[in-house]
DNA sequence: AAAATTAGTGGACAATCTGCCCGGTCCTCA
DNA sequence: TGAGGACCGGGCAGATTGTCCACTAATTTT
């Protein structure tokens, strides 16, 4: 079993509104308090909620620009040494090993179209990137959102 | 200015430690309550923060399969009507119109890789699509994060 | 079938935090 | 020189948190 209903609305609930705190919660889900903290602890436990950290838009910072660069690693260096790199560039907000021999795929931003190329230079600077690709997002139609699956992984898996 | 070293410090210590609260914060940093107060009401006022939002792991939730897939699509139907589509698709977690002539890139989670099928199938059902093409991730060396450039978006660039 | 385990309820407690207000200081800009 | 803006330090009532407890109900184990 993963979550249940009542997981489902709490996670909602807090996503709408993450201020309202737990006794808030309890009272719009009509259950005890306790079974509401209870709640929470055994998902943060089971690793379903992985924290609570203030959400950064990069765009505010100043970072308007954002890209998907794909990587070609030298086959024989393996991946670490290269992630370790690249995970030493701030504008480089996660990396992927993906399919295809020895690619990666990283998701990058940057001040503007011009910066990019200085992010990308950075990358292509990492020892073991053979050869880099981007493209560049022009828009983000959804934006990363995670609650329509929350909902479905309840409706469709959960037996209680 | 976007941002300045006390700000910095502030979502450093809120993401770290996400449940510490307002009072605390300004006890570590040594500054009144009232500016920390302040400082969290203007960033969020200005866009860098975004939320508080529980952080979900689709892992824990079964989703165990991330891809990133290209969409293709027909040129005269614009992005919207697609978009539109994929954003009821559950699976998907975001989309992205890229450059490249009437592409887009959203990223994707399945139970399986069988599971994945199917919801490459939802995709590819999605009218304007023309084709896909999709990778996917087999490890994530370097997960989502923000505060490297939260940091860097401090050094740099402040002038206060 | 009895015992044990688990989840939830309702209540209570002290400690803490929040939202909100104030007066006063310092600094910058017009 | 004045007006703003930012910060400090303090105070207040009200709300919330973490943490206990005893009790019920349902499920699982023995």
């Amino acid at each position: 079993m993963t979550i249940d209903q009542l997981d489902v609305r709490l996670i909602s609930m807090l996503a709408a509104e993450p201020r309202i705190g737990v006794l808030e919660c309890s009272r719009r889900l009509n259950v005890a308090r306790g079974t509401v903290q209870a709640r929470l602890d055994r998902m943060v436990a089971r690793g379903v909620i992985t924290g609570y950290g203030p959400d950064i838009d990069p765009t505010a910072l100043g970072y308007g620009v954002m890209a998907f660069v794909t990587l070609q690693i030298r086959q024989v260096s393996g991946h670490s040494p290269v992630a370790d790199r690249l995970a030493l560039v701030p504008e480089v907000l996660e990396v992927h090993t993906i399919t295809g021999g020895g690619d990666m795929l990283c998701r990058v931003v940057a001040r503007s179209n011009a910066d990019l190329q200085r992010v990308i230079d950075l990358i292509v600077d990492v020892d073991g990137v053979v050869r880099t690709s981007s493209v560049i997002a022009l828009d983000t139609p959804v934006p990363y959102r995670v609650l329509p699956l929350v909902a479905a992984a309840n409706r469709g898996e959960n037996r209680n």
